[in-house]
RNA sequence: GCUCAAGUGGCGGAAUUGGUAGACGCGCUGGAUUCAAAAUCCAGUUUCUUCGGAAGUGUGGGUUCGAUUCCCACCUUGAGUACCA
């Protein structure tokens, strides 16, 4: 009988869908265990090999921990709101509905043939409405809600208001929009609804205020600082805008400390939680409040250094910061208002790539020391951003060097306040080697030290206080988009007014155009039935809109991260039509043990699912207040892209050993014309693309040898190659072992179709063990001591690897298990039983059918993991290596159980130490039990 | 610029309380089988070598009887971040 692995593993894969071999139960008498994939975004490209590497490392991992008696929820599904089914909608007019749901019908086909351990009954999709109901109910908590710092958790609004109306605001103690004014209970009662509701919203979780955001002109929505790499759209690489407008945002900042504390309780990579700490970027220090001159204004700046507040020879202001009209002297503002217009022209990423030219302007006005009373010049320049702190430094050139820079470039003077340092070539920044001087009251003190005195004097005169700084700004939540979430929102008076929760959902409208419209407004704007009716409670058209009764709908809908950021709990509990999980549901499954997924979701997906997963918590929703415990990050599977070289300005291609002679091109080609000796197939190459129709190739050898390139696997390079071939021609089982064999998890590395032939040969072999000619040849013999010991040294290495996430060598293992078994011609049950347990989590398929072979009615994934027995790997003796100086030179069989004295005797009495040694005593004998012996001579 | 990670055969990669470097696989070489090919099996495969050995884990130092492993400096590559006051 052969390996028929095409019909092994259709066969196992329906019984597992028959039998529902993988549902997980919300209760059990075993402990839980709960292992999750970062569900995929169903593009229209489908899986390429690349993808399901994450997904094999945690089935492996889901079905060990099944065979070690755990109760494992293991689920998947769909991210299934985005832009490029929208675009695509654009395009084509297809309602994005309809090839979302063609598209996951391919990743589910292409998933199953895999042999995942989904629970696939717990399927979720973010598109569909019985899922993103909860989305919007999160949504309606969040608006309802303000955060509380005085105990340091979320409440409900009601709470707010019930203080507002017996005591005003000026107590409160809450994480809210800057400069609220404050009223007394009086005041707050008087207020009109409208009014009380203006004010509500600067304390709301989600708010809507005009702001200034990124805006995408090409992609016609805004995005949020994560989507912006390098000041262009992570999509497309479209350029991006300031621009002010009214948003819905998410108050984040509430829970910056929380979210920085909280890295210290997971076991996240070092890596991953470095991002995310840079992403929030805490400071600490002072915020310092200058005095203008002549003028009735202040100018409040944020350092991290006050110490140095005696060192401040100028200030700096941003060009756009609001102060810089209203304090420019005359004679200054030519110069000022042309320096504003040459920033302004500036893009962000020119003023990010361009750091060393230093510009700026005096705006001829001057600031007060709070200490000296010392006029300081106050100048704009570009160095200081407007987004961060305040928009505006005291300038210590001294001790910063893009002061210094500036100082030095402007001839404003370098006062010295550090005792014993040179300052006349750079800055001294170094805070730990600090004794401050020329700084009246610090004069001698540290930084530690000064800083504190510094702040205090402040404090005292009213002119500044203690501050911490954050990076992270709150995240702005609307998305002038298609196919996305819409809001539970209604606008009565222009004021945002929630829909009750058991309305929900509201279904995003059917449009005929999937662009905004020509007005600017999101493409929601194009429904005609998007009105909400207070009295039926229901969406109706848009035409019946009135004062009473009838009011428009919001016409955004939420970011791409709203659905991504609960979907493990929903996984819990997914058709619960009542509750976003029942409370029995998550109290059995808590969080998630192990989750595996690409770094590329740091500052985006992670961040804002570990916000809302402590809202949640405060809420009273959720058991726990970070959602994972443990995360990977598993490396990317890279594409080997095939090159061709084409002579400049003619129709001629050059094989790569040649190409040197001439002036070429390089053209990437379908890599799944070439060969694994990066021959290319030039009848395929001259039908593939009209251009090489009537080629002409020169070639060396006789062949055309491509160029390689390895480079991310996508298919602008053709480099993808298809699981679904894969699986075709070496099965399944041979996919899953080659992605674990081809290097460490976390690693990126080159995908090569040639290297299959090993691993598929290893399972070849395996089959073989099991399987000959005449069927099965397993027996009940009584295992030899070397089948035990290959067995058990198997199991340790096995259990130990699948611990430590270190797949790639447990298949050598395997290779390793089974040639030996073959060469002991073992044929005893007793040992090739347990060997497939272990195999299965790697190659599910081919170890279900041996092990239902053997006689076995029930599944392996039920068999219990083989105990370690180390009775069989312990010997009586050892071969011990002997040295003499250091270097090996025999080795010599003791017994383990041997006395250091006793080896050293032994040792030295031996033949070839005596040959060693030459005559000479040695001076010292070095012995390190179990392991070496080493003669000094 | 800063932070982190990594540098081992032709290639992917093994080797952790510091103890025989190169496991396992690919590729390559030779052989068996075959009319031939594929498949399979066997042997070999770090480099140099006067066949005794010698050198060898990015480079240069250090600690140690002994270093891929620990320490210092440097070089290279990759990732993240970037005027954060």
């Amino acid at each position: 009988m052969k390996y028929n692995f095409n019909e092994i593993e259709t066969k196992w894969q329906k019984y597992w869908a028959e039998n529902k071999t993988f549902k997980a139960i919300n209760n059990s008498e075993k402990p839980k265990y709960y292992v999750l994939d970062m569900f995929p975004y169903p593009s229209g490209a489908g899986l390429h090999v690349g993808h399901p590497l994450g997904y094999i490392a945690s089935d492996i991992y889901a079905r060990y921990k099944r065979h070690q008696g755990f109760n494992v929820l293991h689920p998947q599904g769909y991210d299934s709101f985005g832009l490029p089914a929208e675009q695509y909608a654009i395009q084509t007019g297809q309602h994005p509905a309809i090839t979302t749901a063609e598209n996951i019908k391919t990743y589910r086909r292409q998933l199953d043939q895999i042999g995942f351990s989904f629970d696939w009954s717990r399927e979720v999709r973010t598109s569909d409405p019985s899922y993103y109901k909860w989305t919007q109910w999160i949504f309606i908590q969040l608006f309802n809600s303000w955060y509380n710092n005085d105990n340091n958790k979320a409440e409900d609004i009601s709470s707010l208001t019930t203080i507002f109306s017996s005591e005003g605001n000026t107590n409160v103690n809450a994480v809210c929009d800057d400069n609220i004014e404050s009223f007394s209970a009086e005041e707050w009662n008087a207020f009109s609804s409208e009014k009380q509701q203006q004010i509500l919203l600067q304390y709301r979780l989600t708010y809507l205020a005009e702001t200034e955001v990124n805006w995408c002109p090409d992609l016609g929505t805004v995005l949020a600082n994560d989507e912006i790499v390098n000041g262009v759209s992570e999509r497309g690489g479209h350029p991006v805008i300031r621009k002010k407008m009214t948003q819905w945002s998410m108050r984040i900042s509430a829970y910056t400390e929380r979210l920085l504390q909280g890295l210290d309780t997971i076991d996240w990579t070092d890596a991953l939680k470095e991002s995310q700490r840079n992403w929030i970027g805490k400071s600490v220090g002072a915020s310092v409040t200058f005095n203008v001159n002549e003028h009735d204004a202040v100018i409040d700046v944020f350092t991290t250094r006050p110490d140095t507040i005696f060192g401040v020879s100028f200030m700096t202001l941003a060009p756009e910061h609001e102060l810089v009209s209203q304090i420019t002297t005359p004679e200054q503002k030519a110069e000022v208002d042309a320096y504003i217009l040459a920033t302004a022209k500036r893009s962000e990423r020119d003023r990010m790539a361009d750091v060393k030219t230093i510009s700026g302007a005096f705006t001829g006005a001057y600031a007060e020391h709070p200490f000296t009373k010392e006029p300081i010049p106050v100048w704009i320049g570009d160095y200081v951003l407007a987004g961060y702190g305040t928009g505006a430094v005291m300038s210590v050139p001294c001790g910063d060097e893009r002061d210094y820079a500036f100082a030095k470039h402007f001839n404003i003077p370098i006062p010295n306040i550090f005792d014993g340092v040179d300052i006349s070539e750079e800055a001294f920044a170094d805070k730990a080697n600090t004794k401050i001087g020329n700084s009246d009251f610090l004069n001698g003190m540290n930084y530690k030290k000064a800083t504190k005195r510094a702040i205090y004097e402040l404090e005292q005169m009213g002119q500044g206080e203690g501050k911490t700084n954050y990076r992270l700004r709150d995240a702005v939540f609307s998305r002038q988009r298609y196919w996305g979430e819409p809001f539970p929102v209604y606008y009565v008076n222009g004021m945002p007014q929630m829909i009750e929760a058991e309305h929900l959902p509201i279904k995003l409208p059917e449009v005929e155009k999937y662009l905004p419209t020509e007005t600017g407004e999101p493409p929601l704007g194009n429904a005609t039935v998007w009105a909400w009716c207070t009295e039926t409670n229901s969406v109706v058209s848009n035409d019946k809109i009135n004062d009473t009764s009838v009011f428009p709908l919001e016409l955004n809908t939420m970011p791409g991260w709203a659905g991504s950021s609960f979907y493990f709990m929903r996984y819990m509990d997914p058709e619960n039509p009542n509750e976003m999980a029942s409370k029995e549901a998550m109290d059995y499954w808590q969080d998630v043990d192990l989750y595996i997924g690409g770094s590329e979701h740091a500052t985006g997906h992670l961040l804002y699912s570990r916000f809302w997963q402590k809202f949640l918590f405060d809420k009273g929703v959720v058991p726990v207040d970070e959602f994972a415990k443990k995360l990977i990050n598993q490396g990317m599977i890279l594409g080997t892209s095939a090159i061709v070289y084409r002579v400049s300005g003619t129709n001629q291609y050059v094989s790569n050993g040649l190409k040197g002679d001439f002036e070429i091109e390089e053209i990437r080609v379908d890599v799944n014309m070439v060969n694994s000796s990066d021959e290319i197939d030039i009848e395929e190459l001259k039908k593939w693309q009209p251009q090489f129709n009537d080629a002409e190739f020169i070639l060396e050898d006789g062949k055309y040898i491509v160029g390689r390139e390895v480079e991310k696997m996508s298919k602008r390079w053709f480099n993808v190659v298809n699981p679904d071939n894969i699986c075709e021609q070496y099965g399944a089982d041979s996919l899953r072992l080659y992605e674990m064999f081809l290097g460490p998890l976390e690693q990126y590395k080159p995908w090569n179709t040639a290297g299959i032939t090993g691993v598929h040969s290893f399972l070849k072999k395996l089959w073989k063990l099991y399987v000959g000619e005449n069927g099965l040849h397993v027996n009940d013999a009584t295992p030899t001591k070397d089948n035990l010991k290959t067995l058990h040294k198997t199991i340790k290495k096995v259990q130990e690897d699948i611990e430590n996430f270190s797949f790639n060598t447990s298949v050598s293992t395997f290779m390793i298990a089974v040639n030996e078994l073959t060469a002991q011609k073992c044929t005893s049950k007793e040992i090739l039983e347990p060997l497939l347990v272990l195999i299965s989590p790697y190659a599910p398929h081919i170890a279900e059918e041996l092990w239902n072979q053997l006689g076995n009615n029930e599944s392996v994934s039920t068999a219990p993991f083989p105990e370690f027995d180390a009775s069989h790997l312990v010997e009586s003796s050892k071969n011990y290596p002997i040295s003499f100086n250091g270097k090996m030179r025999f080795t010599m069989e003791l017994p383990l159980d041997m006395s250091k004295d006793d080896i050293e005797k032994a040792v030295l009495g031996n033949e070839k130490t005596q040959e060693q040694l030459g005559g000479r005593t040695p001076k010292k004998v070095i012995v390190v039990p179990g392991k070496i012996v080493n003669i000094v001579g």
